[in-house]
DNA sequence: TTATTCAGGACATAAAAGGTCTTTTATATC
DNA sequence: GATATAAAAGACCTTTTATGTCCTGAATAA
């Protein structure tokens, strides 16, 4: 069906939250994220439990506990994201590597998958969470002012 | 997991086959194309029964039966196969129309998905059969004259 | 030590992908 | 007209993926 999963859209939007925040030091308890962004807790939280694996957040336990972003949002990409909590994008198998499909030599339907995924990929890893972040505060504004 | 379907790369490379037949007159039996790609016969008949309700190719039936295509290679697009075997592209469900998320007003992230949905089908849309077929053409004399 | 909060993993459900098969209908040829 | 051929239509099947939930255990701050 060619879509983005849940996953990645939640993971996503439960980074931007963090990425929001002034404070960059106490840890937000992950059912603050869940409920800020109204998405599942419990799914979300298998989320950040890889994305901490990944090495994206930090978590801590026990009372006051939860997630820190361990880099800054501007060194923090869409693709990271996405790729931290479905794998890597292969929009085919034939592009996981050279040979996987014994007809990749002679076949120009490879080329055109492989420059479609190179052009996705260089566009998700420009975006970064600072950007959206921010790009988020001014479209809250201009709505506010229209009302 | 954002990958192509089967359908899609299966009915791709049967139009791709028939592109490159020089007799476009006669109609192409669907055992012919899928034995000549590789690809369950089956199947492929299933995809191409739904080609040919979306006009892209015209059956016929009996008899030296088959397909023919409906218009020629080069105003046939990847798009137009895609989304004709798996219908519309939507990268994510706040894209289908606008107040689908009653969060995309403020939603940074809708602006991503957006943004990369209309890049991906803008280069799909770029490539058509033509091209395509004679790219593959170009491919396998270039590996004839490596051998 | 106790309440809190994440980690890890088992489990559940539903949807989609990928494919087969049978029956019916249209067509060309003998 | 009979017969062989080939697509149309739709039922059916299996496997994989997506999207969760829940429980038990471990860490930690108050
Ligand atoms: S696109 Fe071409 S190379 Fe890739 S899997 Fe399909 S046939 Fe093989
Ligand atoms: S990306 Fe934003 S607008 Fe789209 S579904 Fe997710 S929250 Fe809603």
């Amino acid at each position: 069906m060619f879509r983005l999963s849940k996953a990645a859209e939640y993971a996503i939007r439960g980074v931007l939250y963090l990425s929001g925040k002034e404070d960059t030091v106490k840890p937000t308890g992950i059912e603050e994220i869940a409920t800020a962004q109204g998405v599942p807790p419990a799914y979300l939280a298998k989320l950040f439990q890889t994305l901490g694996k990944k090495g994206f957040v930090r978590s801590v336990r026990g009372h006051d506990g939860g997630f820190v972003l361990t880099k800054t949002p501007s060194e923090i990409s869409f693709l990271d994201i996405i790729e931290a909590v479905e794998g890597p994008i292969f929009l085919n198998d034939c592009l996981i590597n050279e040979g996987y499909c014994a007809n990749d030599s002679v076949c120009p339907v490879h080329d055109v998958w492989g420059e479609a995924q190179k052009r996705l990929l260089g566009f998700f890893s420009s975006c970064n969470f600072k950007e959206l972040s921010e790009s988020g505060l001014k479209k809250r504004k201009k709505l506010k002012s229209k009302s």
